[in-house]
DNA sequence: CCATTGTGTTGAATCGTTTCACCATTAAGC
DNA sequence: GCTTAATGGTGAAACGATTCAACACAATGG
């Protein structure tokens, strides 16, 4: 099966090669004729370019990285939306890597991308990766962080501020007089929960009385929720908080599953409960949940946009931070007084 | 920013680029002196491999590209997620394009791999797509096909009988007495919305008496169900279904919301409602929602499995077409009587 | 001491496309 | 008819890693 190549094509349509490459890349200089009798070449012998030559001599692919910690999580899917409808506007593809939030994955995807010679890197990253991104960055990769930042301001971000929306979420708790939070997620080495865990401190900090109690998870699947509830539901009443924060949707959406199938606990009369990331099926689901919403197909937006900006600034970039602030979404899930 | 290359390395090394591509592919047969110079030079120059190089040598990439109609629709995330670790086992990464059901965006990423050489190809088709994939077939690009199977047996595929699937859903509503059946889906050019009406329309026309209306809709999304059930729902309650199968559960928790709005339908009381995939919200859902289970995870492993078979093969192979059988699960959203 | 074997290393050819300096041909201008 | 300009087309030189025949050198055996 030897595949078929310019020379082939060039060969059939009784041209050099260098025209065959000119009707490809630039059919204004060629003439009537011979692009006719290139392109009936090309469709007799089914050619297929091949873009590692192409690349090889380009020197770089149009096609952007995008690495995510989860794809399953609609938060996420609606960021890669966000970010491909961007990118098919400047006719870049986006590649997508999903690392299941696992540091191993994260590399391999990372490195991949970057022997790829993408056009650039769009990652919202576990924390082992900085050094391996920093690295790259000085060999002319550029990367975007999504909802992760540097204190050094060396690399272009796009997040909500995390820490205020676990305020928000947990502020929301008190004023509806709960006072015995937890808090349900984990790892505390992704960004996103040690952050939103760090906004929910705060807010009981602030008000006397109240307490946080710590509930982990492996990871930020509906899953690892259903497990959270059912231990939670194990517990004598006394024992139980009156409020949970989950660090997302996912999560929040399993400990209400645990709780309906135990059959011991209602939200919100026993429990209040309130999520983060408001994807769609938060509203829809056994009690409607309230959460903590973020502009996920935005984010995705803005992220190609810095890149977009990065690339083409070619030298002495200063990279830029963007801070979408996060929004307080009620539902029936913390409304009843108790 | 001239990226560094195997040259540079070598010079640093003081020793050929054969033997820095030999320290990098084949570790055995180089000293150690000359491996540990090596390494030290990779380090110091911050070496990032050119993988457009690599593969132009090698003629074919260590990727395989998968294009899904839907990433935030949790059936295609738990697909991908099979795919992806069976991928692993061998060794290889996968790519992932997202089409958001739109064939033009499909020939794009269809193309894009077929340029990249990828391994192979696993696609989940619009029926546009398929003139393009047996023509690259023809150029050695082995594809396999999801939920989607060709009558001349040149691809293979796996599947999930989607016109039983349909059926076990519709038989179920009729079983539950209803008559009046509503099938919320479209566009119908997908084909997993065709089989699934396909199943819908059989069990309908072995029951005396029942009806079925077709309710279109432009995507398989929340929103659109939404919208869909928002229709039904200004109706007069005489006109009304009183069932719902809905071609997914992303339509059916869609119309789920809608009828909860406003506050106008009860489900199951007034108009029951199954879905499609039994996706983890089903069973969260508002009422929880039956639905028709598939395989997700397992159909993304077969795939790849078959993909390597496909590729190991070389010549005369006999494309191998599996099929899985669906599952019916019930939960409130069709048990009450009415 | 020579022949043989084995171990490491080298350098050039190769993959397929793009690019660009240069050649051919024709058209226009005087 | 000769020069100049314009238009199309060509071919060879990149791009960077891999591979492999060929070579250098040392060790072993006779």
């Amino acid at each position: 099966m030897a595949t078929v190549n310019l020379r082939d094509v060039a060969t059939l349509a009784g041209v050099s090669v260098g025209s065959v490459s000119n009707v490809l890349n630039r059919p204004g200089t060629v003439s009537q004729d011979v692009s006719q009798r290139v392109l009936s070449a090309i469709d007799t012998l089914g050619y297929v370019r091949n873009d590692a030559a192409r690349q090889l001599r380009a020197g770089r692919s149009r096609c952007i990285g995008l690495v995510v910690l989860d794809i399953a999580n609609p938060f996420f899917s609606d960021l890669v939306r966000g970010a491909e409808r961007r990118a098919a506007e400047e006719n870049l593809t986006v590649l997508l890597g999903d690392t299941e939030e696992d540091p191993a994955r994260e590399r391999v995807y990372i490195d991949l991308f970057a022997e790829q010679r993408v056009y650039g890197l769009l990652v919202s990253p576990l924390g082992e990766a900085m050094p391996r991104l920093r690295a790259l960055k000085k060999q002319g990769l550029s990367t975007v962080l999504m909802d992760w930042h540097t204190e050094d301001h060396q690399f272009s971000s796009v997040a909500v501020d995390n820490v205020a929306g676990g305020k928000l979420a947990v502020d929301h708790l008190l004023e509806m007089g709960r006072t015995r939070i937890a808090f349900v997620g984990g790892p505390h080495s992704i960004r996103q929960v040690s952050d939103r865990f760090e906004g929910a401190r705060k807010a009981v900090a602030q008000h006397p009385g109240a307490t946080l109690e710590v509930i982990d998870t492996q990871s930020l699947t509906v899953l690892q929720g259903r497990e959270a509830g059912h231990r939670i539901s194990q517990r004598k009443a006394a024992a139980r908080p009156d409020a949970i924060f989950a660090a997302n949707d996912l999560l929040a959406l399993g400990v209400l599953q645990a709780f309906n199938l135990s059959g011991r606990i209602s939200v919100p009369n026993d429990i209040a409960l309130i999520g983060y990331d408001d994807i769609d099926f938060a509203a829809a689901a056994m009690v409607p949940l309230s959460s903590v919403k973020q502009p996920s197909t935005e984010i995705g937006h803005t992220a190609v946009d810095l890149l977009l900006r990065e690339v083409a600034a070619e030298t002495d970039f200063e990279p830029e931070r963007i801070v979408f602030q996060p929004e307080l979404v009620i539902r029936d899930s913390t409304s009843a007084q108790h």
